[in-house]
DNA sequence: GCTTTACTAGTTTTT
DNA sequence: CTAGTAAAGC
């Protein structure tokens, strides 16, 4: 690869994506539209700081998805292989390396452990068990939203009260209750070396508010960048402005109205922010768009026309193209589907490759029906979000295995590790528990005949721990996730009727391990990425022409686009969803979401809808988004009324009653001694 | 008293 | 598909 100099970017970038690109030191928060080239930006300023002589172990890149990271970094290391060495990853990943490096600062002992949401949720729920919370008969918070609203709370900066106040005032009588739990909560994890989701950022908060830690971090990053500003909540924010107090080189790049992650606290306004914390701010605004054709940015232009606040930018394109986006009407989701599934086999027939398809939606329930027409035609497609290769039950067993082995202290694991044992329920898990994790590691015998008293129980109890010791001694990762594999395939035949299914995913996931020396760190990427999609991971190898169609939430497709487009099930009560119908804020968000998923089309935009409901029945019939119906988008849409409606010639009536129930039965027991039947059973 | 089983209801979005 | 619950079983 030959280097590239002043001309070539000259040549590759418009007039405002160079001036970004070439703004190195101080601080520049760039406005990117959709599709205007914010990754072509990052990539080519990338290259453009190692062209001026930075060392790129003194950048920093933060962005939102690991995906996102590596693409923007490896199309630069194509030109440049210096970029590899470039620091970039997500804030969770970022924070832990410095957590890592410097958790002798803040007292966290060796062996940490982190947990998922469901584990915190677990945790929390026993908290709340074990301080009577759950005694009296008023409602109290379940362990999901109780989770949840703690976790608000850090990532909005706010306290519990404030939380309750905002999104769940019914349970304001129990403040006292949810801010002792907080603190339980800190105690509790501090206790066992965990760590959450949360405890990440604010750790890293915390280092980097130490002068010397803040002196040595910065001093090695010396210049940042972060993606999807918008995106990020305040603890992210205070981390970045921490990050670049002393030098103040720090590009952030975001769209104000492609936010999308509020409900996990993130924090538009810190777009607005910016310019405040830095009074030297250069602010650019990238309007150019590279990817679609005018009349699909005309109808996003005309949704986020309604937007209160937001940096005015227009987004216009010289992309050609005059395919009016269209807009249909469909008596229920299944006819719905058939058709985007028929359209998408029309576009496969003219040639368009179907790994350039996607079909978006607001909810991943929603996506069923369409999975269900591809299949029926014989066409591949790949559903990305929803249920995770981790959330699995029994990729949770293996995992609860070894975290067990990582860190003994950590008895989420450990209860989930006991319960997997016939005749022991949460009670005797928690007995256990207590006696096995006594002071010094050497309890009795005896205590434990007096807890659990079957004799066979007890001697699975020796098989678990024999399982532990002989852990102790195995060297490798790969080794011990394949003896707990082996101790483990039992219990999962016992449990699972599909075990097979998932005894491939257990051999994915032996092959993951297998990759990794340091069993920490494994762990960790567990919670911190996304791993492969769920199984059949083999689809992603395959070539560019052969890769299926794209099923995605919008949120999942976020970054991503498609030369055609599908946007479905675009009904009052799915987008905006009915859930966020109640508050101003949600329902403006819930509009971004819409302009996300149109700006993700390059040539080919489909929306639709369904009449009829499933809520509760037969007669509820639904409306058209009122983001569609509302401003001037309609005008820009080609409609189209022509639904699914016959179902084919109707059979005529034939009343005479030709057998009863009796010869019935005869017909089906004569039907299975026939040769024919054999053959088939 | 504790575990297991059988059933029901209801599913936002993700690091 | 699974989390939560009620009732049955040990």
């Amino acid at each position: 690869m030959h280097k590239l100099r002043i001309e070539d970017f000259k040549k590759r970038l418009n007039p405002s994506q160079l001036e970004a690109v070439m703004t190195i030191d101080g601080p520049l928060l760039v406005v990117a539209g959709a599709g205007t080239g914010k990754t072509r930006v990052i990539e080519y300023r990338c290259l453009y700081m190692i062209e001026q002589g930075i060392a790129p172990e003194n950048i920093l890149l933060l962005t939102f998805t690991r995906k996102a990271a590596r693409e923007m970094l490896g199309r630069a290391s194509m030109h440049d292989p210096r970029c590899k060495k470039i620091e970039g990853g997500t804030y969770h990943s970022f924070a832990y390396r410095v957590i890592k490096k410097y958790k002798n600062v803040i007292g966290l002992g060796d062996h940490i452990s982190f947990i998922d949401e469901s584990d915190s949720a677990d945790a929390l729920h026993l908290l709340a068990a074990r301080a009577g919370c759950l005694e009296d008969k008023t409602r109290f918070p379940k362990k999901d939203t109780l989770r949840s609203i703690l976790s608000m709370s850090i990532n909005r900066n706010q306290s519990i009260g404030e939380v309750l106040t905002k999104d769940y005032p019914h349970f304001l009588p129990k403040e006292a209750q949810l801010q002792d739990i907080q603190k339980k909560y800190a105690e509790y994890k501090i206790a066992r070396n965990l760590i959450d989701y949360d405890d990440m950022l604010i750790y890293l908060k915390f280092l980097l508010e130490d002068p010397e830690v803040n002196k040595k971090v910065s001093s090695q990053f010396k210049y940042i960048m972060v993606d999807e500003f918008q995106d990020t909540n305040r603890v992210q924010a205070d981390i970045v402005y921490s990050l670049a107090r002393g030098h103040h080189n720090c590009m952030a790049v975001g769209d104000d109205t492609q936010s999308i992650y509020s409900f996990r606290g993130a924090y538009y306004k810190n777009m607005f922010d910016f310019p405040k914390v830095f009074s030297d701010t250069k602010i650019i605004k990238l309007e150019y768009n590279y990817r679609s054709i005018q009349p699909i940015l005309d109808v996003a232009n005309a949704v986020i026309e309604g937007e209160k606040r937001k940096y005015s930018k227009v987004l216009f394109t010289t992309c050609q193209g005059s395919d009016k986006p269209t807009l249909s009407y469909f008596k229920d989701a299944f006819s719905e589907s058939e058709w985007v599934a028929a359209k998408i086999k029309e576009y496969r027939d003219q040639g368009v490759l179907l790994g350039s398809i996607g079909v978006l939606y607001r909810s991943n329930f929603l996506s069923l029906p369409v999975q269900l027409a591809l299949s029926k035609l014989n066409i591949p497609f790949a559903v990305y979000g929803g249920m995770k290769f981790v959330e699995t039950a029994h990729i949770k067993d293996v995992l609860a295995f070894l975290k067990v082995h990582h860190n003994p202290k950590d008895e989420i694991s450990l209860a989930r590790v006991l319960m997997l044992l016939d005749g022991i329920g949460p009670r005797t898990a928690e007995k256990v528990k207590e006696i096995i994790s006594a002071p010094g590691g050497a309890y009795r015998d005896e205590d434990l005949k007096g807890v659990v008293k079957n004799p066979s129980v007890r001697k699975e109890l020796e098989r678990v721990s024999g399982l532990f010791r002989s852990l102790a001694q195995s060297e490798g990762t790969e080794a011990k996730v394949r003896k707990i594999i082996h101790f483990y395939t039992p219990f999962l035949k016992k449990k699972f009727d599909d075990y097979p299914l998932r005894q491939d995913d257990l051999k994915a996931f032996l092959e993951i391990s297998s990759s990794y020396t340091s069993l920490e760190q494994f762990l960790v990427d567990f919670v911190t990425i996304e791993p492969p999609e769920r199984s059949l991971v083999s689809m992603e190898a395959k070539k560019e022409d052969e890769r299926p169609v794209t099923l995605s939430t919008i949120h999942s497709a976020k970054g991503l686009e498609w030369e055609a487009v599908f946007i479905i099930a675009l009904v009052d009560g799915c987008l905006p969803v009915s859930y966020a119908l109640d508050d101003e804020e949600s329902i403006e968000e819930e509009r971004r979401l819409l302009y996300v998923a149109v700006t993700r089309a390059k040539r080919h935009l489909h929306l639709s809808m369904h009449n009829e409901g499933r809520q509760g029945g037969m007669s509820s019939f639904n409306r058209l988004s009122r983001f569609i119906s509302d401003s001037g988008v309609m005008e820009r849409l080609e409609q189209d009324y022509a639904w699914f409606e016959d179902e084919g010639p109707e059979l005529e009536d034939l009343t005479t009653q030709k057998m009863d129930k009796v010869g019935l039965y005869h017909k089906l027991v004569d039907y299975f001694d026939s040769p024919y039947a054999k053959d088939n059973f």
